[in-house]
DNA sequence: AATTATTTGTTATATTATAACATTATGTAA
DNA sequence: TTACATAATGTTATAATATAACAAATAATT
């Protein structure tokens, strides 16, 4: 038996609700909203997240404990991934830029070791803050 | 009343623990270690790790919710770090590569953001679990 | 239909982190 | 040096994030 390519209810529950979504959303935030839609347990929260975050739909923000959704269709499948986070304003965007992608995807420091994956967190002011 | 530039006791405290150890820590497992030096909180622990954080002594390895001492003299601070984590064995190693600081401290895309501060991830396996 | 792997539901619990408030220590300045 | 302000500490309780364990249901494979 495979697993499956499609996905499955509640994986689809909670991607839906994190595409709708302009901001990031915590685990616990999440489940408090789709409980009208029958589920009701954080483990159902953080299975589907984490298929979601594993087939790349969705990344995890780790320095806030959050996910949004990929607005990346060329996101290598959440194994190269950077954002922009604003402190103030916590506003954060997946950053889309193929440069910056290829030098770190090609990145090999002296200890030999060879990457297959990165996530990057910059951080600062946004436009509307920095004002 | 200006901040105190040295460090406390109970940052002391910490920060001797966190040095001496090879592998980032857990909050609970420092807490749990240094009990017999007095610290008996979650809470000093907490505040302890907050400042050696601020002033560059340690970094958070996001991901794994874990503290590791910083090895890099030349570090900026905690405004940029950058690591490589083994997946297999959970080495991980401080990667202290002047391009690659230069590339990302100057880096700034079409959002037109300025960053202060950036942390970089990498995961694979390192050469011994490679084998 | 029998087999197997996968997904789901459910309860309980582990782990990580902060709120709130009282107390003590330390620097500043009248 | 005494008042004042700010910073650091101690302590208890609790919030927020995440996983263990196991039984039940589902779906692909033979
Ligand atoms: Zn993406
Ligand atoms: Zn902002
Ligand atoms: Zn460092
Ligand atoms: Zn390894």
């Amino acid at each position: 038996m495979q697993k499956q390519e499609h996905l499955t209810k509640n994986q689809q529950i909670v991607l839906d609700f994190i595409e709708k979504s302009s901001e990031p959303l915590k685990a616990y935030s999440i489940l408090f909203s789709v409980k009208k839609q029958g589920i009701k347990a954080p483990l159902q929260v953080y299975r589907a997240l984490d298929r979601l975050v594993e087939i790349g739909k969705i990344h995890k923000i780790e320095s806030r404990n959050a996910f949004v959704a990929c607005k990346n269709s060329n996101c290598q499948v959440s194994k190269a991934t950077a954002f922009s986070i604003c402190e103030s304003c916590e506003d954060v965007t997946e950053v889309s830029n193929l440069k910056l992608s290829k030098y770190l995807s090609n990145f090999a420091d002296k200890s030999g070791m060879k990457y297959n994956k990165y996530n990057l967190e910059f951080f600062g002011l946004c436009k509307k803050c920095k004002k």
